[in-house]
DNA sequence: CATGAATGAGTATTCATTCAT
DNA sequence: AATGAATGAATACTCATTCAT
């Protein structure tokens, strides 16, 4: 496997260099475009600007994405592969449907937190994301609802939870872990995150499992 | 009454079909641009489509505002009225907590749901709103949000209501209200508002009221 | 000649109705756009600004001139109408031709004091003006000129001017005239208009006056 | 000397390119706007117009200038910068005050000469420069007339001048160079600059030399 | 005649994107 | 690969002029 094994062993070096300094430089660009983005949002983000804060020429960015909105895909794609990966994780494993969906909002919420801006960006910048990448990241909304949701219909069956309507129940959780970010210039000043999910993981175990099984659940949520 | 009985009288005429015709005109405008809005965002919207859409001339949408922000402003101003006679008015005179905390969260998905467009905008256009009309916005948010929480801190003294925070509830209240905007795209395909209202109210009573009191009011939502 | 002697008398004075209230309304015109133009030029002079400040509404403005640029003119004509009233009455039935020019100058910069922004205008606005306006604004000069040029032929035949080249020297008393309303900025400080034209009188009457007969002229000048 | 040698050469041949670049193309925009400007003024002049004329973009003009006025002062600025430079330069080292003033004199007709264009917009285009511009322009002026008068001030000590009052003598002088550009419709089909230079000595020398030593300067003026 | 609301052509400036070096 | 100067389409806002009342 040295550089002079083959021709093919050396392309293949070069190639894992290349992929190396692409996810260098779009991480450069993910990194200012995020600080940018929550200061001024999409439309006022400048790509000289942008450029000055990534510190690379205007060219350089180009060389890594095609258009502006490549970059706003960048900073929200960064987010939703977050969801995919913790909230599953976060999950799996874990047999009460309570406990996993508890498992669930918390790693949910932790991520939104983790990327306020970009959660922001996702209801704010709609408009400025093209049609293909709308409906990519609802579809991946429903994805993940449907994880909370298929909690939601397995604890129904046992017993466990109230008869609820999955579908707007599952959606409400996905709303309450991103109104951590859309209402943060409100939450923030009484609550830090792991409150604020303590507070409302009281408010969905009340609402959702059944009146005889609350009290096991108290070590979850706030005011237990 | 004639033209001749007062100079007053006359000029007080004038005043008012002035005033009439302001009125018209920027009902012309909100029409227009709440259309215009809805569909292309606000940076796309251009006023030469604008104007076109309201059937008036460029000139004449700048004798009725000043800059293309204010446009914006005078959308989100008319669903913010809305908010603050509507909720009032439908709480008033209730004296049961319970009773009167549903009808303030039915009144304002009623309105949500008749300002959806307007609703949609207030979180996507904030970064297209200056500062002062940020604040005001918020603080309006603010002032919606203390009639729920006098309702649940009401309620919370007699017993009916679950210990909760009062902060977090009233601020949850409010987000699933817009939910119904911001989610359109989703549980469209699955409710109508009345349904949806229904469903969400079940949801907080189970979460709010008193596990003892919770059977009295069955009535407010659908799967009693 | 009354109103009853025939429809012709009649029609007559309806016209002289209709005469004089146009040169009211052309004064109240002149006399705002005076203002106006002098704090803010030509270009920066709305129409609507002069409507208020002529106390009439733009439409009837429209009634008495065609374009803006007929305002400007109104102007300027008031000051050359001036110019060829003023200057040659004061040179009139005045023998001595030193005598006589330094009445013509003395005159002609009176009529610049008084119209200050006018001759102002005539230098700051050419550009604003149609081609015909201008060159009937040049034609005018010349003509003023001549009156100068011909007193300084009069006096170099008799002896009394040193030989001087005539289209320059009345060039310049027409510019050293001019600079009264060209430099006011700067002159302002150290003179009035008297002084002024002192001033300059003793200037030109070394320039021109043959050695031998400027004594005979000191009573013209400040500095005798 | 080769690129390698160090990296701070490099970065100064870097800095050198950029400003000779900088200058070039300020070159390119002031000989455009000198000529739209003497044929439009400066409302009329389009930047649309100025790049087609100058060979370049509308972006690359915003690239070196700020605003159109900016553009302005760009032109004026160098008719003003050319009367520090040849003014004193022509007056340097020669002791007789008359002949140092005659020589400032014919420096300054000689700079209006060459920028005649310039020279007339900073009469036209007050209005258009903002404040700050004007009375820098003004500034300037009053620091040119002190060369002149600072001449008449010591040839009054020394008795070759005749008594006058230096600062309307020395801006009478400056208005009389700048005559050649605001009457240069008139006078240019009687003379040459050269002619018109020692016709105005020639007055200005009987205006300000005393009689007795008027002889001595024949040399300076036309009719001598 | 007088009014002033309506008109819409006209224009400085911005900024995403390209491409020669 | 990296640079950043050059490009030019795109767009909010103004204001002289008109004309129905």
């Amino acid at each position: 496997m040295s550089q002079s094994d083959s021709p093919n062993g050396n392309l293949e070096g070069i190639e894992a260099v290349r992929a190396a300094r692409i996810e260098w430089r779009l991480g450069q660009i993910l990194t200012a475009a995020t600080k940018l983005l929550s200061q001024q949002g999409f439309q006022k983000m400048l790509i000289t600007d942008l450029a000055k804060e990534a510190g690379v020429s205007v060219g350089t960015i180009y060389q890594y994405v095609n258009t502006k909105e490549d970059i706003l895909l960048l900073v929200v794609n960064d987010i939703i592969e977050s969801y995919r990966h913790e909230v599953p994780a976060a999950m799996e494993g874990i047999e009460d449907p309570v406990e996993r969906l508890a498992a669930g909002f918390r790693a949910y919420c932790m991520v939104v937190d983790a990327h306020r801006t970009a959660a922001l960006l996702a209801y704010q910048e709609t408009k400025s994301i093209s049609r293909e990448g709308r409906e990519r990241l609802m579809q991946l909304e429903v994805e993940t609802n449907s994880y909370f949701s298929d909690c939601i219909k397995d604890g129904m069956r046992s017993g466990k939870f109230a008869p609820v309507e999955p579908a707007v129940a599952s959606a409400t959780l996905t709303m309450l872990a991103h109104m951590w970010a859309l209402k943060h210039w409100y939450l923030n000043s009484l609550f830090d995150v792991k409150e604020y999910i303590n507070s409302q993981l009281s408010f969905i175990i009340r609402a959702l499992v059944a009146t005889e099984h609350q009290k096991s659940y108290s070590h979850l949520s706030a005011f237990g």
